[in-house]
Formats: structure tokens, sequence, C-alpha cells
DNA sequence: ACACGACGAGACGGATCCGTTCCGTCGTGT
DNA sequence: ACACGACGGAACGGATCCGTCTCGTCGTGT
């Protein structure tokens, strides 16, 4: 029987070994020293560096966003443009985020894992946001979802991840507004 | 004297090892195999992977992309759009660019050379579009400029180098015509 | 109470890379 | 024409990691 304390110390070291030094470099040597643990121990769990990663950052996935649903079409974006800004705030995530997003272009299996982890999730908050607003009339009826969810969540990605600047006060607010204002044009454009 | 055409060897297959396999697992042995050329010829002019590499990207980055000038915001945008993309699309740049930003975060370094290598040189361009709309009057006077550049790259970097999806046809006009909608709205909202 | 087995530690042979040093060759500048 | 030096290739000791395999210890289930 596995300990389960000791899985637990090795996924968490996936976590910071990931962000210290990306997947690249990441060896399972580090992790298990890092874990305090044996190398057999997380060999006993995982055949190697790939599907350690995958499994671990699956597991993370698990935790479903819920959409938001305030009632307007500019309440919702506000409060996704929030969640995504406290999520890619962590130093953890906003380092090994766009490391795996870099290393899944030449791994697909990396590259599958990710598209079920973050960007399906994404896609049904951005899809359930835009259809709610299309029911209340905010937007048109055409609009369209992958349009709508590069518009949403791009900016705020390219400003936390890319360029890694902080949110000035009311940043938020002005991108949601915006945001909105686009969504609106990109549905009317069809 | 150092050959020049073993130089150009060296800095071309840096490039291929970076998209290959990424700064963290690149190696020196790796690059000189691909060139085909001596480890010795590399060290005799650079000290290590860290400079070789920064030298290499910013020698990329001489090349400043002009500002677009078409005469209305809609169609400096849709300009910009469409040389980004073609940038973006590059399968060389696009396995580099990501790889590069995420491994930023941790090099400090490295965060100087693209701030300066892809970072600025959008801000001025996007600046100088903003600026320009102004001065015709499609934006108001206080239009912030990073808020713009957001609005004006996050999108597109999100769809090619994040998601990674192909652009359907008409895509670039719908962006365009929402980012637009989305810059005037940003400007009324001060 | 006892046995099973997971545990941390670490040694192992093999692989890869580091940065340096030595060759013998070949191109270049004077 | 000649010498200087950059060249490709290869080897070097040292370092790190791989994946496997031993230890002796210690926790757990029955």
């Amino acid at each position: 029987m596995l300990r389960e304390d000791v899985t637990d110390a090795i996924r968490s070291a996936v976590f910071d070994e990931l962000a210290a030094v990306g997947y690249g470099r990441m060896s399972i040597e580090g992790i298990a020293r890092r874990a305090g643990v044996g190398k057999a121990a997380v060999y006993r769990r995982w055949r190697s560096k790939l599907p350690l990663v995958l499994d671990t950052v699956s597991a993370v996935a698990v935790q479903g966003m819920p959409a938001p649903d305030t009632g307007s079409l500019l309440g919702d974006v506000r409060l996704l443009l929030e969640v995504t800004a406290r999520a890619l705030r962590h130093p953890v995530a906003s380092q090994i985020i766009p490391d795996l997003l870099a290393e899944a272009a030449r791994n697909p299996e990396i590259a599958a894992a990710l598209q079920t982890a973050l960007r399906d999730t994404q896609r049904g908050i951005s899809a359930a946001v835009v259809r709610k607003a299309v029911e209340r009339g905010e937007l048109a009826a055409g609009t369209d979802a992958d349009l709508s969810l590069d518009l949403i969540a791009g900016p705020l990605y390219w400003r936390l991840a890319v360029i890694r600047s902080p949110l000035p006060k009311g940043y938020l607010d002005s991108l949601a507004a915006a945001t909105v204002t686009a969504l609106k044009a990109a549905g009317a454009a069809r």
C-alpha cells in the first residue's frame, strides 16, 4: 500500500520543481530530493517524468471553475477576469502554465492534457457566458464562441503571463468594459 | 579572425535547437553537433549558453517593424494583426517565443533581452497607432497605451501561441473590428 | 505480534553535457 | 610563399541524471 503522504509530497515537489527549473530541466532526481523521498518511491508510482507531470497537472484541473452568473454580460466578464487574474497571479501558476504551454508545442501528450485541463474548461465557461448574454439579448445570436474566448482571455493572459506587468487600479474595470464592447461588435459583424 | 560562415551556422543552429528542445534542454554540445562545428568554435565566440542565446535573439530583434499608417485606425489595426499573424505562424518563431518568455520568468537577463527585443518594439508601434488615431479624432485623447497594447496583441497571441488553433477565413477582419471597438470603449471609459 | 512491504538512502553502470585541451588540416592575410 | 590561427574532431575529468537494485528501518494491516 503506497503511502498517501509520500504521494502528496511528490506531487507538491513536482509543482515547485516545474516552477523553479521548468519542464525541460526537471529531473526525477531533483523531485525526489526536493520531496525528501527516495527515487524508488517516485518510480513506484510513475514510470517516467511525462506521466508524472501529466497526472499531477490533471489532478489539479479537476477543480472546475463554475461559470459566473451575475445577470449581466458586463458583470460576468468582470467576474471572470477577476477570477482569472487571481489564478494567474499565483507565482507558481504563472511560471508553470506558460512553461507547459511552450512544451506542449513539442509534446502532443502535454498538449492534450492541457487541452482538457485548461482550454476546454475556459472554452466552456466563455461559451456559457456568451450563451446567457444571447438569451438576455445583450449579444447577437450568431456571436462566435472562439473569437469571444480570444477576446476575453487574450488581453489578460498577455498582460499577466507574457508582459508580466502589474494591474493598475481600475484596470480590470476598463478591460471588462472594453471587452464587452468588443464582444458586441464581434456579434454584429457577421 | 573568426570565420563568419561558422558564426552564421552556429546562430542558425541555435534557432533550430531552441525550437526543437527549448532553452532548458538546449546544450552547446547539441548546437555544435547541429551546426557541424567543433565545440571550441562556439566557446571561442561566447562564454556560455546564456550570452549565446541573448546575442542571437538580440541580433534578430534589430529588424524593427515599421508602424502601419493606412490612414484609419481600423486599417492600422488590421495590418498590424496581419503582420503579427504572419510572424507568429512561422513554426520556429511560435516555438521559440513562448519558450523564451517562460524562461524569462526565471532569468532576468533573458527577460531584459526580450523586453527590448519584443515588448518595447510592440509597445512603440501600438502607441504610434493609438497616437495617430487620437490625432484623427478616432480615439479619445486619454486612451491608455498599455491597455491598448493588451487589447491589440492579447487575443491574437492567445489564439496563435497559446491555443494554437488556425485562423478561419475572415477571422482577422472580425478581430480587427472588435478590437477597434474595444479601443474606443477603453478611451471613453476614463 | 508478526509479516509484508513501502520507506530513505545510496551505490551501480550507462548516458549526456560541461569547459578545456590536444591534435592535424586548411583557409586567410600579408 | 609562408606563418598564424581558426577549423573539425576527439579525448579529458568532473558533474548530473537515468532507471535499477540493494540495504536496513519503520509503518501498517490483520
